[in-house]
DNA sequence: AAATGATAGTGTGAAAATTACACATTCTAC
DNA sequence: GTAGAATGTGTAATTTTCACACTATCATTT
């Protein structure tokens, strides 16, 4: 990198992101509590800063992987939070992500940045630290809106089989409310974007057809 | 502003705006020559750095309305431009904005930051510095998009009073194909946002009826 | 082995939204 | 007064969306 020749002010950039796992067929959102002031001890999203060789999807895919040690199976990058004073130690900007990810594969990775690091139920989650309300705010809305053109987008959530009724209640927890079973299952099965397994799971029920993303 | 604590590099953060406005029936793009190198001579977007005690939406109404002289009706932000090498110079994290403005209105201010600036009809963009060619791109997309949602988006554009033959027009120009004069009609007028005015706009033909936005 | 409880799986009709389409009107200019 | 040009208007076909109820198949219990 040459060195840097504008004469203006600098803020740091830094990516924040809402990291979804789907448990229990529940939405889940990882939460990081913070050591050190300002906001000691509250809970944040996950995020860090932009290093210099890396563009702001692979920090924000970078930050993701350390907190679960899993890749994402999406990014979506859904808005910028700049106030000047939203943070109280100094100028930084924050690019905020959506990112979705597998509860299987989650193995969290407590002590990297974060001393303590935890999945929380959407409902319970409270008052977080710096912005982060309005972040996780702006974050259900999209998520909301991406399901609704798509329910497709909720796939990374999901193992690599799943029933139609996990792919299911995963978007009525996204959009918040219930869905027709047969609206539903025809949409996704119109969409092409599921292949049907020979494979069922099975239960005290008649068995469940498994299907994979395409 | 506190002295800034974080130990982390800095990038320089711009905003870099689309600013669009409606000129003989056609979308008009602002450009400016760029003096010095790198890309020296070539046309780019206007955009500049963002300053200590604005946010990035304020940087960008500051910057459009420096090199148009007019208030932007609506600006959206629609994307993030951060590869590393993007710029020569060193690291800027570009954020880029739509601005539609009125062409009535725009009085061009040469010799802020941009030696030239000139209206360049959409089809006349050549070759532009940076990555605006992709900046361009994007805008172009997120506004065909919006306009499809909503034709009213574009209602910034246009002067106090139109037809709606300009509307449409517009949303022509936006979307890059023609719309059915009745469906149009039908559609803005349940839409709600235009009021009916009691004047006309003559010419060799029948009167056509002028609205204003509600 | 029969009954129970639980979830899977399936089709149709109504309503709403979108699309396609043609002609009479009214002005200006010649 | 005729020609040219753009305005303004309604309806039917199609597609999409939405609402809705019952049978099927398994595990478990009795």
């Amino acid at each position: 990198m040459t060195p840097f020749t504008y004469a203006y002010p600098r803020p740091a950039v830094a990516t924040d992101i809402v990291i979804l796992s789907l448990d229990e067929g529940a939405l889940r959102l990882l939460l990081v509590r913070r050591g050190a002031d300002p906001f000691g001890g509250w809970w944040a999203l996950p995020g860090g800063f932009l290093q210099e060789t890396e563009d702001l999807d692979a920090c924000a895919r970078r930050e993701t992987e350390e907190e679960t040690g899993v890749r994402p199976g999406r990014i979506l990058q859904f808005a910028n939070f700049s106030h000047p004073d939203r943070d109280p130690r100094g100028r930084v900007i924050s690019v905020a992500y959506l990112a979705l990810v597998r509860a299987g594969e989650v193995r969290l990775q407590a002590g990297t940045d974060a001393a303590e690091a935890v999945w929380r139920n959407l409902s319970e989650v409270g008052t977080l630290a710096f912005d982060h309300d309005g972040i996780l705010a702006a974050a259900l809305s999209r998520l909301a809106a991406e399901v609704r053109a798509d329910p497709g987008f909720l796939l990374p959530l999901l193992p690599p089989a799943f029933t139609l009724a996990r792919l299911q209640g995963a978007c009525e927890a996204a959009i918040g409310r219930p869905v027709d079973k047969r609206n539903f299952r025809k949409l996704v099965e119109e969409s092409g974007s599921l292949s049907p397994l020979d494979d069922f799971e099975r239960g005290p029920h008649r068995p469940a057809r498994l299907y994979a993303p395409r």
